[in-house]
DNA sequence: TCTGGGGTCCTAGGACCC
DNA sequence: TCTGGGGTCCTAGGACCC
């Protein structure tokens, strides 16, 4: 057993990493400007007129453009940024090539996001060396190899890494150990701890707390009764302590798949509403077959044009992947919980994942339930070969609703987690 | 013309059983 | 007859992350 006080971990963050893939990209295409050295942005469709920044140039930072933001918002702070379209596919290509330079310095490196990692260095010092003589060598190597830059946080933990590897940026190593905890962490201000998001930003400011250190050197009584369990973790990151392991092929694990889009025009009646739910539970049930999985659970949500979200789910009698069972308790969750109200968005989402292997049919089934699953298989085999858009369902074929809404393919994108 | 889309975990409260 | 209390399952909603 380990001492969990001598871990080293790092944390390896790809700077503005969809802009900087993107502009890697272009670069090796023949492209003459770099787009990391002007004003620039990865967005959404902006003809939809839903499209949001998903990454900005650090000269796009500088005139106040942000992560998030809608497009327009965006071009009247920076009247010049140049809107690129994101290309998921050359995103996971990146992630992987990644994650695989890293497999080379541990066999324990966790996969956060499609542009984070998490990797255990510990007893690893004999192979490679001093961990942060070993992390400007990754990092150097990343840039040589790959094209991008990345920050890299060294601590004892995974949330001292991570809060090290946003010290500054980009294209830094920093660490994080305990006793560099009061100096670098605890002048932050407390919404840049992980975790502590606008609203609990706010109720600690309501009692005083501004500052990182202000949180960690608080009354853990008084944080208890005010953010009960979450005072308690957020009390602990802001003093260091963390104790969670890196888990390698955690993301293999899947807990559930959704799929929500925001429409074009507000919808005011069930039988377009329905469309909308078939699409979206399309592309869900094909994700969900691609797993090997089933679900248990079916859930909607309705989002009103006053941008109210109510959700409703149910658990199944039996698990399954199949579309229009999916669809069918998706119409009828629908149809239980809408108020009426004009809708702006709707979302599928499956949860309690298992199996499709060990299924048991009930006597009580659907006599045609090997049918429907032949179809679904037929179908999904035609969408891979020849694309999505060549099958779709009749009720499509006046495409006011797309067939398939929204989303990413299933194998695009890499399952992650946000906890720790 | 005005805030996306994909995930995770936690908690409160009701139903139901013993 | 009316009033527990504990445990578990389920649902809705809220908070956070990238």
């Amino acid at each position: 057993m380990i001492d969990a006080g001598k871990r080293t971990i790092m944390h390896i963050d790809v700077n503005s990493a969809f802009l900087s893939w993107t502009a890697v990209y272009e670069l090796q295409r023949g492209a003459t400007v770099d787009l990391r050295a002007i004003p620039s942005a990865v967005g959404g469709n902006q003809a939809e007129r839903r499209g949001v920044i998903l990454a900005a140039s650090i000269p796009a930072k500088k005139y106040g453009v942000k992560t998030g933001e809608v497009i327009w918002q965006a071009k009247q702070k920076c009247p010049g940024l140049v809107i690129v379209p994101p290309n998921y596919s050359l995103y996971l290509k990146c992630s992987n090539a990644l994650f695989e330079l890293l497999q080379e310095y541990s066999p324990k490196v966790q996969r956060f996001s499609i542009d984070e990692c998490f990797l255990d260095y510990t007893g690893m010092e004999i192979h490679f060396g001093n961990p942060v003589e070993v992390a400007y060598r990754i990092k150097e190597r990343i840039k040589k190899e790959l094209g991008f830059t990345v920050n890299i946080g060294i601590g004892r933990n995974k949330l001292t890494a991570k809060m090290a590897s946003e010290l500054e940026k980009p294209d830094k190593v920093h660490t994080l150990y305990p006793e560099e905890i009061p100096y670098k962490m605890w002048s932050l201000p407390v919404e840049k701890l992980v975790m502590v998001g606008p609203k609990t930003k706010k109720k600690l400011n309501d009692i005083g707390i501004e500052t990182i250190g202000d949180l960690a050197n608080a009354d853990l009584e008084l944080l208890k009764s005010r953010l009960k369990s979450y005072g308690v973790l957020i009390w602990q990151y802001a003093n260091g302590i963390d104790n969670s392991p890196v888990r390698a092929g955690y993301h293999l694990m899947m807990k559930g798949i959704s799929n929500s889009t925001t429409i074009k025009f507000d919808v005011e009646d069930r039988e377009t509403a329905h469309k909308i739910l078939l699409s979206l539970v399309e592309s869900v049930a094909q994700r969900l077959r691609k797993a090997r999985s089933c679900c248990r659970v079916v859930s909607i949500e309705i989002r009103n044009s006053e941008l109210f979200s109510y959700s409703h789910q149910r658990r199944l009698h039996v698990p399954t992947n199949v579309t229009n069972e999916i669809y069918e308790a998706a119409k009828k969750l629908f149809d239980e919980c809408w108020k009426g109200d004009k809708i702006r968005g709707l979302g599928v989402r499956v949860s309690e994942l298992c199996s499709d292997e060990f299924i048991q049919t009930t006597m009580f089934d659907d006599a045609d339930i090997e049918k429907k699953k032949a179809l679904d298989a037929v179908i999904d085999r035609v969408r891979e070969k020849y694309g999505s858009y060549l099958i779709f369902r009749g009720v499509f074929a006046d495409r006011e609703v797309p067939p398939i809404a929204g989303g990413v393919d299933a194998e695009i994108y890499p399952v992650m987690t946000s906890i720790l």
